[in-house]
DNA sequence: TTTTTATCGAGAAAATTTTCTCGATATATT
DNA sequence: AATATATCGAGAAAATTTTCTCGATAAAAA
């Protein structure tokens, strides 16, 4: 009973193929048909050896001398990650980062469709935010539950950010898009994505710092 | 010439240790006083001894029974990340995403003061959001020499992303907070943290697929 | 047609990150 | 005061991820 999971993708591959089908798609507008993992490594300044290993994930096989067409290699990541099958999500909170994620159009792209947002303010509720009605949060299991939701947003302040995650599991959802800076508590079979941009600032702010010394510049006021 | 750099801490270890203050923050609230990496792990369903290994970047040390001060952690953590000296920055692109980000008050927590925005668009500039003025995009670069602003975030279209980029560095700027689905191509020595949702997605997807094959319903539909 | 060149895929090696183990020690309990 | 307990920090081991190496091969050039 030790190790009977399936060989899983490494986390830093799945956000990498991502980031190769935002290049995938910008070069196929250009026209380009076909393209090699040295390409893409200069692209985005990474390894090519490394590109091809995430590739190869999907599945998909390459031409030496060639590489991998585009169109193909497009397909074979999507397919790897279920997008051509949309999913239907709620988002709960229709705060800023909630509208601005509902206007963000481009998720379908990405297998997820939102279909309703919920609030528990009177001043939204009844209301559409880019064609998506915004609706009662008491509403929100005996929906979920009815419509077979299976994804959850959640863009609610943090206080209200677990009750909320209760709510969405207790309506059947399987897996939550937590953007409050909380670690969800949930049962086991759940998912939860935790995306939290102060996770980003941590990056940028300690590579800046880091720059900064090297730079052998503004040490004094470090 | 071999290894020179700086022992840097591991990019991960840097995103957990943000959680870790979101944590603290909370539990301070509370009124708890101090706190064990066996309850960090606990409440983050993360591995005591992980735990220990992040808090030892900081550079503070713990007692054995008792663990850490949360007083002293917190302020451990925001001094590894510099994050007492605010930064000031200039954030491009006041769409949804940009306004979202604007309406966030909490990143002068996390050493970043957006001071002004930009944008083309004549009906917003002129404007305020969330008391943050928005400006000509046309200024950005005599702005950012003349007020030694180092940060920029980015959360224009895609299509402009990377003219923006070059103007902010032309302006001075260090490092960019880069939010459109685009590899920035930057001179040396400029850091940019690169925060794409679809990355998130992807892992999501990713898990929500497995697990779904993990509990064998489903499988005809995938 | 033969040679050259660019790239793939697979296995090995290296590097990094996570997890395990354990002696030391601060606090609580007997 | 002596003993028990929880936790730290450091080094070792294990696991994972990245990078290197190289034979095979498809397309282009000679």
């Amino acid at each position: 009973m030790e190790n009977h999971q399936i060989r899983s993708t490494p986390e830093p591959s799945l956000r990498r193929l991502a980031r190769y089908l935002d290049l995938l798609h910008k070069l196929q507008k250009d026209g380009q048909i076909s393209i090699s993992s040295t390409q893409i490594g200069n692209e985005l300044s990474s390894d090519p050896t490394q590109v091809r290993k995430d590739i190869e994930y999907t599945g998909i096989i390459g031409k030496p001398k060639t590489g991998y067409v585009i169109s193909e290699l497009i397909y074979a990541i999507e397919t790897f990650f279920n997008w051509n099958n949309v999913s239907d999500a709620f988002l709960v909170g229709a705060g800023n980062l909630g509208r601005a994620i509902l206007g963000y159009g481009h998720f379908k792209k990405y297998g997820l469709n939102i279909v309703s947002a919920f609030d528990v303010s009177p001043d939204l509720i009844g209301t559409e935010i880019y064609n998506i009605p915004v609706l009662d949060y008491e509403k929100l299991t005996n929906l979920s539950q009815r419509m077979k939701i299976h994804i959850g947003v959640i863009t609610t302040p943090v206080e209200c950010a677990q009750e909320v995650a209760d709510k969405l599991i207790e309506g059947g959802i399987k897996a939550i898009w937590n953007f409050a800076p909380i670690h969800l508590k949930v049962p086991e079979g759940i998912i939860v994505e935790h995306t939290h941009l102060t996770q980003s600032l941590a990056v940028l702010t300690k590579n800046l710092h880091k720059q900064f010394l090297l730079d052998d510049k503004f040490s004094g006021e470090l």
